[in-house]
DNA sequence: ACCTGAACACCGTTCAAGT
DNA sequence: ACCTGAACACCGTTCAAGT
């Protein structure tokens, strides 16, 4: 039974969730699927093109069911959503920065975020930039959860004081972010 | 004539400017002195000792002669300087990030644009959380230029089309921010 | 005090050769 | 088609020993 494109990759998110994205080599990688690195080359072209495809998986089904309503509704939910998705995984914020830092293009994250805020009103240009500046704040965001993370894992239901959580930390930036926009669409 | 710890930094901000981060490493850096791997760690604990000490000769007298004004113009300018600061060594904005995320302290940077933001009227949880938002936004944009970098080093005096420079670019998604914030305090 | 020599335990990637 | 074996050209870090 040959090994997958998808094994790999299935293998690659396996250790990147246990022991992060420092310990994530090909040499390793192919160590846990029992196999010589070379054979690593057969699946993929590289590791940069291997952290491309984990950073995809990570993204994928980001957009699925998006509320219609306010562009500030929807903007806030995507915001939410792609920091649950980079959450979800450990160092998931830097895979997918690296990522995305490398291909221009940047997949259709930015271009559902520059969907929604130029149907709110602003024009192409000032829509994508807005939509890499809020990326740009989810990552950073994030990431820096992420680093100063472990502990903290599951906020308990009862938070204590007012910025203390991270989801209520993240709103906040948000919530500024969404509040400039709005003085520029009035 | 022996090896200063000054004579270790220059040396890694030259690699740093001529080849990037990528080609910084412990061994080059030693050969470009003329000097064993092995020599370096009496200069300097670690790969990660080194970034961190490089991360702050660049970040070096960002704080200086702030205008005294308005917060707004206040943290506009010190934003603009520290994206000053990043945009003059190659990989700046990469390495300052990378060395950021390691210290909870943060430098002196997130403090200085506390105190402005606290100065505002925002209470000091918020004056913090707007900062390092602020911080993330200069970081990931600085990044984005760097890695699309190259070209386009010094923007020609007559810009073309609206938003093409990358100043302008900065000043756009810096200018929400600020709005959003003014927003906050009325 | 400062550095060399030499090692240790790793990397990513390539590529003939095998099956 | 898919993988092994083995190499190439690297890494960061340590540490006895030299001066």
């Amino acid at each position: 039974m040959a090994l997958t494109r998808d094994d790999v990759l299935t293998g690659a998110l396996a250790i990147l969730d246990e022991y992060g994205l420092g310990d994530l080599t090909m040499r390793r990688l192919a160590g846990s699927l029992g196999v010589q690195p070379g054979a690593l080359y057969w699946h993929v072209a590289n590791k940069q093109a291997l952290l491309g495809a984990i950073a995809d998986r990570i993204l994928d089904g980001l957009d699925g069911g998006l509320p219609v309503g306010d562009w500030d509704t929807r903007i806030t939910e995507l915001a939410h959503r792609l920091r649950a998705a980079l959450l979800a995984h450990r160092d998931g914020a830097e895979v997918v920065a690296a990522a995305y830092a490398l291909q221009t293009g940047r997949g259709q994250t930015v271009r559902l975020m520059t969907e929604v805020l130029a149907d709110a009103g602003l024009d192409e240009t000032e829509a994508e930039l807005a939509a890499l500046t809020l990326l740009h704040y989810v990552f950073g965001h994030t990431a820096d959860e992420q680093s100063h993370a472990q502990a903290a894992e599951h906020e308990p239901a009862g938070a204590p004081g007012a910025l203390a959580s991270g989801t209520a930390r993240f709103g906040f930036g948000l919530s500024v972010f969404v509040d400039g926009l709005r003085a520029r669409l009035v």
